[in-house]
DNA sequence: CAGAAGCTTCAGAGATAAATGAAAGTAGTT
DNA sequence: AACTACTTTCATTTATCTCTGAAGCTTCTG
């Protein structure tokens, strides 16, 4: 049934290519291990010895993914020990939180247009259009998470 | 008028974030030069003194630059030297290219999907969700692209 | 309160990526 | 055909990023 040596492997591709997205490379494995564990959660020591990795990466992959909400901590009464486990709203959250900083560079296009002097020359023109495209992202990409939202809600359509 | 410090330091700024993108630096440097240039199109030995860069970094930029089709080379007849200038489809066809390989990332999702005993257990159902995530993302990059073009062609709106 | 177990931090080694600088290549000019 | 101007390629250097391994902290147990 389970293919374990096929989840090792499938873990390491898709962190390569997380990786290429600019995602740390251990918190793509802690992260893709969290996700297809048999079990809800699991502890540091456990990631440790499943990634044959060292404690010290383990914790800080663990802390990047717990700020950004990918994870959350599971704590365990009788136990010294933490457990971690994949967060719900994971995937579009994030995404979310990193589209925010597009207003940010659309205020540095906007300076770089009074820079050059304004919109009414040749590069005037380029940035604006820069501009609008990065403004248009930073206005669609939260309509994109509420129309994914809504598909998860109800698969069919609307 | 034109501060041209100023520019300068938009181009450095800018280029900073493009790489946080994972757009090489020096293509993201060159790229802005001919963006925010007064000329229309710059030479490689222009691209070369304004950046304070070797000739071998301006090459290898600029072919980057021009396979990817963000800036295309202007052939000048009586001389030797190219000029390139930026392209006018630039912003989203860029994306556009780049997006397709989210076909690839949900076929990896489905071996792991495979890989875990499919989608009737907890990590199943996880995995399912982020491919069916990738799927939508994929299916929505080209409708976002058509909403900009036909925004840039009438701003006002349909 | 001492001991054990687990987590975190940090200096340093190893790997990767980017840019340089020089040498080789290519196209126009005389 | 040799010269000149420009571009491309490539080995080396420099800088950056990642992980390890050891030391220091913290919290629970006896």
């Amino acid at each position: 049934m389970r293919d374990e040596e096929a989840v090792r492997q499938f873990v390491e591709r898709m962190s390569r290519q997380m990786a290429e997205w600019n995602f740390p490379p251990m918190a793509a494995r802690v992260l893709l291990t969290v996700m297809t564990a048999e079990e809800d959660a699991l502890s540091a020591a456990d990631l440790s010895e499943r990634l044959d990795a060292s404690s010290g990466a383990i914790s800080g992959a663990v802390r990047h993914l717990t700020t950004i909400g990918m994870i959350h901590r599971v704590p365990v009464p009788g136990s010294r020990r933490d457990l971690y486990g994949i967060s719900d709203d994971t995937w579009w959250e994030a995404t979310l939180t990193k589209g925010n900083r597009l207003q940010l560079v659309v205020e540095a296009i906007e300076e770089g247009l009074t820079a050059i002097g304004g919109p009414d020359t040749r590069p005037g023109r380029t940035l604006a259009e820069m501009r609008d495209f990065m403004a248009f992202c930073h206005e669609e990409i939260p309509l994109l998470l509420d129309k994914w939202r809504a598909r998860r809600r109800d698969p069919v359509g609307p």
